[in-house]
DNA sequence: TATTGGCACTCACGGCGATTGAGTGCCAAA
DNA sequence: TTTGGCACTCAATCGCCGTGAGTGCCAATA
């Protein structure tokens, strides 16, 4: 891809262009821009320039005699060179601090808040993502006797993230050993994120000592069963659908149909997340980009966070192409890092 | 209400009328009738008829020169009187049973693989209503200490279903003493009901012994602020809401928006089925009579399901007033029995 | 050489009127 | 009581036309 290379004046107009798009939702012609522009221009030379930044693929006309409707190339030059970075205003700031505040360091409701604040804020949707499970550190774990080859795990990590499972195992356990196993597992890996205490698992079942030591092996078993069965776990929580049927882009109901159930299938977007590099900052992604045909012409808002065990989820908003970039910029860019924040602090 | 009566003509034309608008969404002509009525009655004959059935509000015009469609109370009688009662069909038996199999008596399964099948099966909204816990039988419950001043409380259900909560305490529990708590509780009372606990509790409270024992003393405080806090919960899970927009009669961007909205507030839905009295058998809401105007035009068909432990739930489907209420109703029925069947069975 | 005023051209959109056809209500005859 | 016939209604569809916002291009201008 050869880089774009505008001069101020063709910077400012399609800056101007790009806003009026996104504020009015109208294609946008050339006696508007040229009213706007502070030195006289004539609407004749803005067409001009319009002309060659619609040769250059950043702008395009819906029909011949309508004006001018950002591109995501458009949109892509606009969010990397053109965005005000204005920083987040005082209301905003102060909403999203007593929001998050209540909510304190609990990440089960953390999950739940988040999306929400996102979605209210920006009338976008607003999601979060969990951190993998794998990379959860063990605080505590325990196995708890349901009836024979029924298992209970509980499992908490440094983050005090609480989750449960049922396993059916193949040995009938007594109660005593259960604990017994639950203990030596805090006892030993206490500390060590799932994907580590794998591998170890998975090396002591090989040595030998591990077939006589009768505490050790159901320690052993029943910890793999749990993890090979947690290991792909994520959550996804997503808030604010209904938002995207307000936008007149959408008013095509079967688009709209298909772009829900592409929401109901939350592993798309967690794909998505997945191949966002993990370095700190948002990350923008405008329509095509997402590479995703149901997403249609979304564009996906990401930004990382931290939990004390340095786990990584995601959070962010989804919405048309057509929104407000640098405010969603600024203010997941802002949720994130109070978010991180917030989960760090607590329990360290 | 004055119970309406209808000679067999006017029932077999009301019955076809109404058979095929469900089909086919289309406003009904005395034409068509006359020609699917077995002894041959001229269009006229019909037109009297329907007339007749307008004037008793079973039907209605949408503008003067067109069909008839059915009314709220059209439907009801339909419900009532003209159901075929067929029975449920040997595919959707075998689609049914193999699905339902594979879940086992787990509800945490249950919970989500019910509503999806009851959406894929009507192509509907099917969901699931969890029973209220305070009709939930204390099987198993124990606390972990998080760190100071934070308890986590693990409980399990006679019917195997557990859940977890976060409690801030006002005081330091040591783990040992959590430990013996939760051991109290369980002896003392496994096989109540969480509200019959809370009453034991409170008047436990009021004894003076209580004041004394540092072991009954704890247990009780924790006991009574898990049940306050956990006191409403209850779970309702939707399948396919997305099918909603399939139906042509909710084309208008508005009405679904508010409809999608009603659904993320789950507690009208609750509070809907709340209203249902609770014996045996389906029960039908149509239309206006869900009396919740955001829910517009759609009918409710619900079903209660047992757990182990005498808990009741609530399972159905929720689509648009023309829905097709012999093969709603049969199902639904199928279903809660099975489910029921394989909830109670398990671990019996 | 860059800018601008002028002009012809394009085309989505909204309003209007005519046409169509499915369906009704009513009445008089069978 | 049923039915054939007839006048009437009215939503929906289509084609037509005027309107206006906007463009592209060109010749004149600074």
């Amino acid at each position: 891809m050869e880089a774009t290379v505008l001069d101020a004046r063709a910077q400012e107009i399609l800056k101007r262009i790009i806003a009026s798009y996104i504020l009015t939702g109208e294609p946008v012609g050339s006696r508007l821009i040229a009213r706007m522009t502070r030195e006289g221009l004539s609407s004749a030379s803005v067409r001009n320039v319009m002309s060659d930044l619609e040769e250059m693929g950043l702008l395009a006309q819906p029909h011949t005699s309508a004006g001018r409707v950002p591109t995501d190339k458009g949109y892509r030059y606009y969010v990397d060179a053109l965005l005000s970075q204005e920083g987040i205003g005082p209301d905003d700031r102060a909403f999203i601090d007593t929001h998050l505040t209540r909510v304190g360091g609990e990440f089960s409701e953390a999950i739940e808040a988040v999306p929400k604040l996102l979605s209210i804020l920006t009338r976008q949707v607003g999601y979060l993502l969990s951190p993998p499970i794998a990379d959860a550190v063990l605080k505590h774990i325990e196995f708890v006797r349901l009836h024979e080859r029924r298992v209970l795990v509980l499992f908490v990590d440094a983050s005090e993230v609480v989750s449960h499972r049922i396993l059916d195992t193949e040995e009938d356990y007594a109660a005593g050993d259960l604990e017994r196993a639950g203990r030596y597992l805090v006892a030993e890996f206490a500390g060590l994120t799932l994907s580590e205490i794998r591998s170890r698992l998975v090396a002591l079942m090989a040595e030998e000592k591990a077939a006589f030591d009768r505490l050790l092996q159901s320690a052993v078993t029943l910890g793999t069963q749990y993890l090979d069965a947690e290991a792909g776990e994520r959550r996804m929580v997503m808030e604010g659908t209904t938002n995207i049927m307000k936008h007149p882009e959408f008013a095509d109901i079967e688009t709209m149909r298909r772009l829900f159930e592409t929401f109901e299938e939350r592993h798309r977007l967690v794909k998505l997340l997945d191949r966002c590099i993990n370095r700190p900052g948002v990350r923008v992604l405008i329509g095509s980009e997402t590479a995703d045909p149901d997403l249609g012409s979304l564009s996906l808002v990401a930004s990382p966070y931290h939990l004390n065990d340095g786990g990584t989820g995601w959070l962010g908003i989804l919405g048309p192409t057509r929104m407000e970039y640098d405010r969603a910029v600024t203010l997941v860019d802002y949720i994130s890092r109070i978010v991180s924040d917030l989960l760090t602090r607590h329990g360290a």
